[in-house]
DNA sequence: GGTAAAATCGATCAAATCGTTCAATTCCTG
DNA sequence: CAGGAATTGAACGATTTGATCGATTTTACC
């Protein structure tokens, strides 16, 4: 079941280390612990994962950390294939436990939330999209597909946690797009990216991305497009919006499965992307600057 | 409901403890407690903030301590619309972590899924809904809104695990309705109701879901009606299909906000409802005929 | 006002965790 | 390979925690 907490026996259990070991890490200030007012450790999920992810510890009873997807994982011995593969069946037998499993698993073990998207999500999902022109059940297999994918990436999203005074994102997918994923695929990246990301979902106006960037002060802002392409005119639209935006602070990024065409000499305060990688690279370049800025001043 | 005062057992569950823990340390000094005539401790907010603060106790549950700048001091105890009021002011405010608290704090109680939806959920997003015609933010507000309900949904539902024998549900909105959510609520509650619930989320053509009905062998199909009206046409469509899923020994149920019209006499394979309970209730009756059929035989 | 259900009381007890010490193992370096 | 440093895991008594109990108080409802 789903912990808040872990004690250091647990989590040591979970990971096959002693409980010494971890209190001793946990002391040396390796692992945040909180203590209760007795003065017992309590660790929570996500700083668990981070230790995990930053030292690379396999874990050995993933049950233990509230994760039973990732065990029942392991007992489908590796099977052939990459994860995309794996992933790719799971998706289309609609077996979400072990879909689930897939990417928690891959991320506990240190694959960013970026590679995540763009090498096994995407390609996965991808294959899932093509199967409509062959396979008369491929439509409901694809929204089945989508829905487990949805599941996955909304389990992966609670185990980041972005520090407390981490800035904000604000962002979605334009009005008439109406897919979901990409951009909870953005805000989960961005989340671990230290970002405290706030997503608008599917068909959201800009008008209301510009109102929701502005209440929450937002230094960074992303429209993710994969339903829609970006005619002309649109991408002036988005030179204006990118505009409105850069005078309160919030910088602009557009990603999609194409790069979007913008005028000449519009990318000043524009940023394009087609892979997540990208959208992590810059957004993690924007924190870096500001830091750098900030120990100048 | 905010409380001017604190039992015990609210306190500990707010931050995550035993209710004996905590009145041990109201005993020892730890937690100034005042005294009701009959000897029963009686906790202080600002006295429960001090305690969480000085001692740096994470807060697990914070819509239990009541938020303080929710302020006006209603004496009103908790009401059945309380929940909602507190859903809606984090739904608007943008606090996910608060809004998943509320949802799975009231599941944990012992509220049904069904009845989350109906009467805490579905009230407070339908007074989101209504924000874009007052609120020239109201649009955002509303996505914003929709991201953080479908999150929450999300993890309720990972919360829940139907048997291993449960009987397959598929379903999901029709062709032409983007509206996510609903059909979310809906394998939601059927998890709950003990079957294994296959979404197929927005915009599904009822092809598609017949497919799905059949792969599954499902024994209850689901559609669930947000952003479309049923046209009379479409309604002899339902009749046409629900025959075809009859066929195979899958149920149909039609929900939406608005009752469907079908035509006169259509209703012996096809069931409509508007609310979850509603849905609930078929459900489980389905399933108690199947049981009862088993030990005939 | 009266009654039944729910919550809380105070107390007890087993299990978990504390901080510390120490031996065994691993790692590094000359 | 020898030997010192660092890491690990086990053990210890003392303390903390969480579950449980029958008795009492509070709350909800009529």
């Amino acid at each position: 079941m789903n912990r808040t907490a872990l004690s250091p026996k647990e989590m040591a259990e979970a990971i096959g280390v002693s409980e010494s070991s971890l209190k001793r890490w946990a002391d040396g200030g390796l692992i945040r612990v909180a203590r209760t007012a007795g003065g017992h450790r309590r660790i929570s999920l996500p700083e668990a994962v981070r230790f995990v992810r930053e030292q690379g510890i396999p874990i050995v009873r993933p049950e233990l950390l509230g994760l039973p997807e990732v065990s029942s994982l392991q007992l489908e011995l590796q099977r052939a294939g990459s994860e995309t593969d794996r992933l790719y069946d799971f998706l289309t037998t609609g077996r979400s436990k072990e879909a689930r499993g897939v990417v928690t698993s891959a991320y506990l073990r240190g694959t960013s939330a970026a590679q995540l998207a763009d090498d096994i999500i995407a390609p996965a999902m991808a294959r899932v999209g093509d199967l409509w022109r062959h396979d008369p059940a491929g439509i409901f297999v694809e929204h089945r597909a989508t829905d487990i994918m949805i599941q996955a990436v909304n389990q992966l999203r609670l185990l980041i946690e972005p520090p407390a005074n981490a800035p904000e994102a604000v962002g979605g997918a334009p009005a008439g797009d109406p897919y979901v994923l990409p951009s909870l695929l953005v805000a989960t990246v961005l989340t671990a990216e230290g970002y405290h990301a706030v997503n608008l979902g599917a068909n959201c106006p800009t008008d209301s991305l510009l109102q929701a960037a502005q209440q929450h002060k937002a230094r960074l802002a992303w429209i993710s497009i994969s339903g829609v392409t970006l005619e002309p005119f649109l991408a002036r639209d988005m030179v204006d919006f990118s505009g409105k935006l850069a005078a309160m602070g919030t910088r602009l990024i557009i990603g999609g499965r194409t790069r979007p065409v913008l005028p000449a000499g519009s990318d000043r305060h524009i940023q394009t992307g087609v892979t997540m990688a990208e959208l992590a690279a810059f957004a993690r370049g924007l924190l870096a600057a500001d830091d750098a800025r900030q120990q100048a001043s």
